[in-house]
DNA sequence: GGTCATTCGTGACCACGGTCATCTACAGGG
DNA sequence: CCCTGTAGATGACCGTGGTCACGAATGACC
């Protein structure tokens, strides 16, 4: 931690951080659901009030959390000019990439999906990280375009829109089953191949 | 109503109209969120206890909404095996269809279908509805192989879902923009052309 | 160090969804 | 018409997420 805060700063980022790790284990010992934000709150140590003097609602611990993974996907994946392949290619590598993030905690991203997209939905708040998503699987389709992999005149914001759809409901059906084997890498390599087709790409059939 | 009931029998349906009524048009003045149960009960002339010998759970009400929404959809598509057209103009025109059924009531729809969704995913409970549309779509799809409209060795299931993830993708985000112009429609014919496309439907592009 | 303004911690408090022991009123048999 | 078993109505009650008025701690300035 930078050291030049004050006092004060440096304290406050140390109980957000307290209560954030506790809000974490407790989410992986009980579930989302199960955890009571006084519980959350007694582990680190602060009372029930505090933990609304750093998080709006309890489900904003969620949205923090998301926004940590996506961090560490975008990290990951290192920076954009660098990736090789298709479009494709890099489409597929992407999602592939979100898989195995979620894999290494399933249930707990399963509930930050799915509480994020919900309040996506009824735009409870503006939720930067889905437009950002969203830019960046757009930029992919329309270097695709560009490079002439996909055919001209392509509509790029709705194919983008196919992608994210055909992956996101991949995503959340391969978690609603507990995420057992990779059957997901077949479902959704088969579900790209046919859209890749759709969109002029030669040879991607079934 | 079936007179040949007891007394108990027909005020218990009576009850449950009584409250369903007052739960949808309070929904419709308030939204779902800001009514709460005892104001559903209240409007219904019975106790906030009595609402719950009815519904397990306030979010039943949703369910058992969507539920009729859906006969009431099957309904008007009419028999399937009257239906005419390609297999690609059945499944616009359903889709199309539950648009506009969604249109009707676009606030309590949205509310229906993402509640809905977000309980299916987190498996509450098992949902007959999404399973049985699922049926139907692949049953489409099916067909659309079988009339070789679609590619032979299509893999049904997958086509099928990424039918249905476009559409529900595209529905949800026309609700979030509170359903204005049919800027939807455009929108779904476009996916739905790279989908088909990719299934092998000669002539479909943009 | 003393004074003041600001920020942050706190727990009593509220509204809501949901439960449950208790009571009511009806059906059915005598 | 009365008695009894039971389905169903009821509202006090609980745990939870979220609010808020208050007070303590801290930093800035003299």
């Amino acid at each position: 931690m930078n050291p030049m805060l004050g006092r004060r700063e440096r304290k406050k980022l140390e109980v957000e951080q307290r209560i954030r790790s506790a809000a974490l284990e407790l989410f992986r010992e009980k579930g989302y659901d199960a955890t009571s934000v006084e519980e959350i709150a007694e582990r680190a140590d602060v009372a029930k009030g505090t933990f609304f003097n750093y998080f709006p609602r309890k489900d904003a611990l969620l949205s923090a959390q998301a926004e940590d993974v996506a961090a560490e996907l975008m990290e990951e994946l290192g920076p954009l000019d660098e990736w090789t392949g298709t479009a494709a290619d890099q489409l597929l590598r992407l999602f592939l990439k979100v898989g195995d993030l979620v894999a290494r905690d399933p249930e707990l991203s399963k509930t930050m999906l799915i509480e994020n997209m919900r309040r996506f939905w009824l735009c409870t708040e503006a939720e930067p990280l889905e437009r950002e998503f969203n830019e960046l699987v757009k930029l992919l389709v329309r270097r695709g375009v560009e490079r002439g992999e996909f055919e001209a005149g392509t509509d790029v914001e709705q194919a983008a829109k196919l992608v994210e759809a055909a992956y996101f409901t991949t995503l959340v059906e391969w978690m609603r089953r507990g995420a057992p084997g990779t059957e997901y890498r077949r479902d959704i390599e088969v579900k790209f191949a046919i859209i890749f087709r759709g969109l002029g790409l030669p040879g991607a059939a079934t």
